[in-house]
DNA sequence: AATTAAATTTAGACAAAACTAAAAATATTT
DNA sequence: AAATATTTTTAGTTTTGTCTAAATTTAATT
């Protein structure tokens, strides 16, 4: 597999968490920023391939075989962004375009013996799973910011949107993953949410609330 | 710079510091296991790129430019190299072919935390010795086994040849980076050597003792 | 010095992965 | 249901890095 393919199947597998009965064209264009017509071309060769069915103008699904792939894929993006947060130092606002590299080294004895040098971790630094070497995940048990009730204490568990800006943002107002937040009041007008971090007092847009995992 | 420019101008920085007057186009070939033609269109390219300067017919050296590059990919790759062998307990005859992956990585700041990380080494696991972030090597003062005289203790500090065939019949021996080598005998019909190391006697073909370096 | 041999370069072609522009299929509106 | 809009695919190019085969230059021999 060429580290593009590789992109492509790692691309499908996150659309098809969302969208489990076919992944569009498009979708799969607007990840990868690169045009439908090219996403076409590489969904055959993918289907040649067997890692993906594929149907003209029906969307893509991986098969048995593209969903162990992609996992293994998303396994060594994870299990290395670990090692850049707990061995090197990185912040993880640094660490997803790195991963987007190293992830495209291949060796099995490489990654598991990184795992294993890791204390094999069940999640990354931004909350999400590790798949092990089965492929198989942890699922972890969390609800976004904005659904829980006023006056109940979380915890950070994880971001669903890990972009460097959200999480330099989360930085600033000193939540991190971990980081343990009191609902002190839910504005339903503007849909601001008041809480307390680090025994400071604190106002978040519904934009952060939303994309906050808590437990 | 792509992959493929890369390894061209680590085979160039590697040939060129045995024939410092210009590399061939067939060495590189060789090195490289492709043919003199895709060769003699990459140099057209590097060239265009200002990492070394091409006349035609008469072989490349690197620029100054090209020469800095060159050293921070092998910097990388012998960083990667003693990473593998000091954090994940790989022996020294695997890691080559991973770290001509992990080479590729280009980020500064994850190379410099490494190099950090592993507490600064001057030599990789072979021996050869780490440019620093400037490109600076620290040269090591070293013969080759063949060059001793009978008599003398020395000691096994890096390979000639770092092939993994060569590597795992050192380890045979039980010879290894810091192993003592006492020379017994040097029989000069044959050019064998008779040697102790660890205590017990061994007898090395030429073809070993021109490939193993000692202080 | 002429001839042969070896090394190198040119010319033309190919595969991978992308692109643009146009055509076809599906979805959405009116 | 017809018209329009959106999505997806096809057809034809481009770029990168490679290849083969032929031509050219340099090196080695006779």
């Amino acid at each position: 597999m060429t580290i593009s393919e590789e992109n492509y199947l790692k691309v499908i597998y996150h659309l098809s968490l969302v969208s489990p009965k076919g992944v569009n064209t498009n979708a799969i264009a607007g990840m990868l920023d690169t045009k439908a017509s090219s996403v076409t071309d590489m969904l055959k060769k993918l289907a040649e391939k067997d890692v993906v069915t594929y149907k003209k103008y029906q969307g893509v699904s991986l098969t048995n075989n593209g969903l162990l792939q992609a996992k293994k894929i998303v396994r060594r993006h994870r299990l290395w962004e670990v090692f850049l947060v707990e061995k090197l130092q990185f912040t993880w606002d640094e660490v997803h375009e790195i991963a987007e590299e190293l992830e495209h080294i291949k060796s099995e004895k490489l990654i598991n013996s990184l795992d294993a040098y890791l204390d094999f971790p069940a999640f990354d630094p931004h909350g999400d799973p590790i798949p092990n070497e089965k492929g198989e995940i942890k699922k972890q048990e969390k609800q976004l910011l904005s659904e829980m009730p006023t006056g109940v204490v979380c915890k950070c568990v994880g971001v669903k949107d890990s972009s460097a800006d959200f999480l330099q943002y989360l930085d600033k107002q000193k939540i991190t993953l971990g980081s343990e937040i009191k609902i002190l009041e839910k504005e339903t007008f503007d849909e601001l949410i008041k809480v307390e971090v680090d025994a400071k007092e604190v106002i978040l847009s519904n934009k952060i609330a939303v994309n906050l995992y808590v437990q």
